[in-house]
DNA sequence: CCACCTAGGCGG
DNA sequence: TTAAGCCGCCTAGGTGG
């Protein structure tokens, strides 16, 4: 089947707004990311010139006449509204700002810190000055609208003062933030809650909501709608709602699942024989059989009526994309992949099927029977609904192949109703490119003397591993359009540009000389989750849940290969700065930026808590605002097979490797230099052997299976996360409104100043620093003894709140025994195992024991610490006295080292920034420079990935 | 040179 | 209502030993 990438699809005739936005942010396809600005920065240019020779009749006034101005950030109204409301009223809108002195004004609805210091010399409004302006048709006094208030005019603001000040900047933007109460109420249970609770958690949600990011508070209200919520990772359901409709998903699933069957039916019947060696030096005869727009004829097979009828499958009516459309469709142009409504201008008539998943596969399954049936010398499964056939062996001709073909297509036929194109060559790309000519419903061969001349013709996009973006690098630079083109192109030139790799590749191919021959499957290297449709969190919380789904199914995907991992990756889409909140497509991601980041384990793990903490780790350091994640993806890899199930025997592992191995790796596979090396010769240096691991176990522990998720690992997890805050309130068995009634605002200078024991013990630490670097280099590398000690000396906690150091073999601090003796008797017993256990692996990066609450001022949960924190801001309104400052670092510090929650130290961060963002107050921008410092200081002892903020 | 990371691309 | 943009593999190119 040829899934159509989506293409660009330019509007026709003058533009309008809304085409416009759409061309330059959803049209460049999903994440096509190699020269996207640049394009961009053309295409804007070219359409404001538009804009401007256009104006004519739409322009409105000209009250901005004479003024340049610029657009930075989020803006409502949007970017591009924004840009015609300027152009229209008479002003100059500029683009991609370099010289600001030629700047009458800056758009914006907020700065960033340092931002606001790069512009503070410049008069910098919010998007409402234009909205007002353009309603009272006359330019409006600018201070009114600053989006910037300057440091040194600006009065000292109590703390309830501070708090009204956010709301109203909400709420000018968002007009509908007067119904967010009333709607929060009615969301909120009123039953089983107590009427003052219930109140109290009202209070807190409006009061979280205060806070939330333009991104945030968008989906906030797109949540509201039950319907859509429905359809969003909101909802509980979701992955398994997800994952039964989505296409791309049971292609991928089918494959991979094809591949195992198929490889054990022909091994078994003996039928197909292993690929023979010796004839890699014999003249080839490859088919490649696939159906006909596969989806399209199988929803029509036993629908003659509609054979004759343009028909797609897809989704929706509207911006929904195009699975698969018959011929018929194909002859007004639409293609596979395109949106369900531009199918419609082009073919009213346009006939939509619904997909039907059982169908595709029994279809399949017949057409797989047919190909095993056939002698063959190798079967290579493509996907669902196309595969390889090697006939070297079994035909002396092309003719011979014809026939064969005919035949194959002929039983198809019968036992489908669906037709197959064959197309035949010496090897995988001729074949490949023979079906190509061969379709629809036919068959056709290329002889090797008609190659070279038959591939001149032909687009360089048709040659396999060329697509969008390879081929436009072509024609950028080397005005190459079609194979012929390329196939003029010096070796050397293409590998310079093109990599030594690929550059050559693309050299064979031109020439019709395929280097990937077909060969035998090798085992799966990688296992991985990825959602990015329906995504919308509106909290951290929205997100770690999710994630919490996630993992869980990349465990059952694991659990059912039987697979542990070494290396975990989590992959975010984000929103892409000035992308629409509501993309084109329904629930779409929109344009995004992929970010990805990865974590090493020691030794293999397939165990939930173990992993999901470090997802934790790596989903903050990547730093995206909830409300900007538009698609989570995670990832195994360096996968191997699990030691639990060795008895199975299992077909796809190779012969006579060691169960526990880290799979080939790239360097190792690929490389031709190897040539002839056996993957064992190549184990046997660099995995050590059984007895070397003697101190990192080879064989991951398993937690009793109760332990997974069980309230004793939702309790050690961060108050933050423990999902709602009705629960929050249980877990932590405090109320809301026992704020700290008044404190003295000396409190914080009379605190016992920093304890000698702490400053020896950072000392030490940094002192480990780079011995404790070099541990996590390799999986299964010994970790020398000394080493060892160090890590358990600084894993030893608390010594500031035991000051006892002989307590520290213990392992059990107090915080954690007020916490076990809250849970109920088997949940303790299932922590004390956890324990026990970790005791073997005290080394190991993440550990099984719940990690102690490091408190300070008595206080230890976000909330608390938040208004400890705000008080504190409050009654130092010129800045903070400096042993504060390194009091309050030491303590984020050691919430990274010991409590390991760098959620809490992002939120009490950010919570410091939210709190001076509008006073600006230069000590205190300090002090948090400082505190971050700190913060990072320790992440890098940690070994974790540094915290990112702003 | 190696091992590791992240980004990007491709196909079905 | 809309809609269901996955997943495994490869290569490049940077960093740090």
């Amino acid at each position: 089947m040829a899934l159509q990438r989506k293409k660009r699809e330019h509007p026709t005739g003058n533009a309008d707004f809304n085409e416009l936005e759409d061309d330059a942010y959803e049209s460049v396809g999903f994440h096509d990311h190699g020269d996207y600005f640049e394009r961009k920065k053309r295409k804007l240019q070219n359409q404001n010139a538009a804009l401007y020779r256009g104006m004519g009749e739409s322009s409105v006034s000209n009250i901005f006449e004479g003024l340049s101005m610029a657009i930075n950030g989020y803006t409502n109204p949007s970017y591009s509204e924004l840009r015609t409301m300027i152009i229209q009223n008479g002003g100059t809108f500029v683009q991609y700002v370099g010289k600001k002195t030629s700047l009458s004004f800056l758009i914006c609805s907020f700065l960033t810190p340092s931002k606001a210091n790069q512009w503070k010399h410049h008069k910098v409004v919010t998007p409402q000055w234009i909205v007002d302006c353009i309603r009272n048709q006359k330019l409006l006094p600018w201070t009114n609208y600053r989006a910037v208030h300057p440091v040194a005019s600006q009065s000292l603001l109590s703390f309830s003062d501070a708090f009204k000040e956010v709301v109203p900047q909400i709420s000018e933007q968002h007009h509908e933030s007067s119904e967010v109460e009333d709607q929060t109420q009615d969301a909120l249970p009123s039953n089983d809650v107590g009427q003052t609770e219930t109140k109290k958690m009202n209070d807190e949600l409006p009061n979280s909501l205060k806070f939330l990011s333009r991104s945030a508070w968008h989906n906030y209200h797109l949540l509201n709608t039950p319907n859509i919520r429905k359809s969003t990772t909101q909802n509980p359901e979701f992955l398994q709602k997800f994952f039964n409709s989505s296409r791309l998903h049971h292609l991928s699933t089918w494959k991979t699942a094809l591949k195992e069957e198929i490889q054990i039916m022909t091994t078994s019947s003996g039928l197909t024989s292993v690929r023979n060696v010796k004839s890699i030096n014999t003249k080839h005869f490859i088919m490649h059989v696939d159906f006909d727009c596969f989806f399209a004829a199988v929803s029509t097979r036993n629908a003659s009526e509609l054979q004759l009828k343009p028909v797609a499958v897809a989704h929706g009516i509207k911006n929904s994309e195009i699975a698969s459309c018959n011929y018929e469709a194909r002859k007004y142009g639409i293609k596979n992949g395109m949106f369900v409504s531009t199918a419609k201008s082009l073919c009213p008539s346009l006939v939509l099927v619904d997909y039907d998943f059982d169908a595709y596969e029994s279809v399949s399954r017949e057409f797989y029977s047919v190909l095993v049936d056939t002698p063959n010398d190798y079967l290579k499964v493509i996907s669902i609904d196309e595969a390889l056939l090697d006939l070297t062996t079994h035909v002396q001709s092309f003719e011979d192949c014809a026939n064969i073909a005919e035949s194959i297509r002929k039983r198809v036929r019968t036992r489908t109703n669906c037709d197959v194109s064959v197309g035949i060559g010496s090897n995988v790309l001729l074949a490949r490119l023979a079906l190509r000519k061969a379709k629809p419903h036919n068959v056709f061969y290329i002889r090797d003397e008609d190659a070279y001349v038959y591939l001149q013709s032909l687009p360089v996009q048709d040659l396999p591993g060329v697509g969008p973006s390879q081929s436009s690098k072509l024609f950028d630079l080397y005005n190459a359009k079609t194979v012929g083109d390329l196939q003029k192109i010096n070796k050397h030139i293409l590998q310079k540009t093109f990599g030594a790799n690929y550059g050559l590749h693309l050299y064979n191919i031109s020439r019709g000389a395929d280097t990937n021959n077909i060969s035998n499957e090798t085992p799966r290297r990688s296992i991985s989750v990825d959602v990015n449709w329906g995504v919308r969190f509106v909290f951290l919380e929205d997100a770690m849940d999710f994630l919490k789904r996630l993992l869980q199914e990349l465990l059952n995907r694991m659990s059912k290969c039987d697979v542990a991992l070494h290396q975990l990756q989590l992959r975010v889409l984000k929103r892409a700065e000035n992308a629409p909140f509501n993309p084109i497509k329904y629930l779409g991601a929109g344009e995004v930026t992929p970010l990805t980041k990865s974590a090493m384990f020691t030794s293999a793990t397939k165990s939930f808590d173990i992993l999901y903490r470090q997802i934790v780790n790596l989903y903050i350091s990547l730093d995206v605002d909830p409300g900007d994640v538009r698609g989570i993806g995670l990832q195994a890899s360096k996968i191997v097979k699990d030691s639990n199930n060795e008895q199975s025997f299992n077909f796809n592992a190779p012969l006579k490797t060691p169960q526990k191995k880290i799979l080939p790796g790239l360097s190792n596979r690929q490389h031709t230099q190897g040539q002839g090396q056996e993957f064992d010769e190549i184990y046997e240096k660099k995995e050590p052997s059984p007895t070397d691991t003697t101190f990192v176990p080879s064989t991951p522990y398993n937690l009793p299976s109760a332990s997974q998720m069980s309230p004793s690992v939702l309790a050690q997890l961060p108050q933050s996360m423990q999902g709602s805050i009705k629960r929050q309130l249980e877990v932590q068995n405090k109320k809301f409104d026992e704020i700290p009634s008044k404190l003295d605002p000396l409190f914080l200078k009379e605190l016992p100043t920093p304890i000698r024991n702490e400053v020896k013990e950072d000392h030490e630490i940094t002192m480990n620093k780079r011995i404790k670097l070099k541990t996590h280099a390799r999986p299964n590398e010994k970790v020398p003894e000394e080493t060892v000690e160090k890590i358990q000396q600084q894993d030893a906690f608390q010594k500031m709140l035991r000051p006892n150091k002989k307590e520290k073999k213990k392992n059990l601090p107090q915080v954690d025994l007020q916490v076990l003796e809250e849970l109920p008797k088997e949940i303790q017993e299932s922590v004390l195992e956890e324990i026990k256990l970790s005791r073997y692996d005290l080394a190991r990066e993440v550990k099984m024991m719940p990690n102690p609450v490091v408190t300070f001022q008595q206080k230890q949960s976000i909330d608390d610490l938040r208004e400890l924190v705000a008080i504190w801001y409050e009654k130092s309104p010129r800045g903070p006295n400096s042993h504060d400052v390194e009091y309050f670092s030491r303590y984020l510090g050691r919430v990274v080292r010991e409590e390991r929650n760098l959620l809490k130290v992002q939120a009490l961060i950010r919570w410091l920034q939210q709190l001076n963002r509008r006073n600006k107050v230069g000590a205190w921008q300090m002090a948090i420079d400082r505190t971050v410092e700190a913060v990072q200081e320790a992440c890098l002892i940690r070994n974790t990935p540094p915290l990112v903020l702003l």
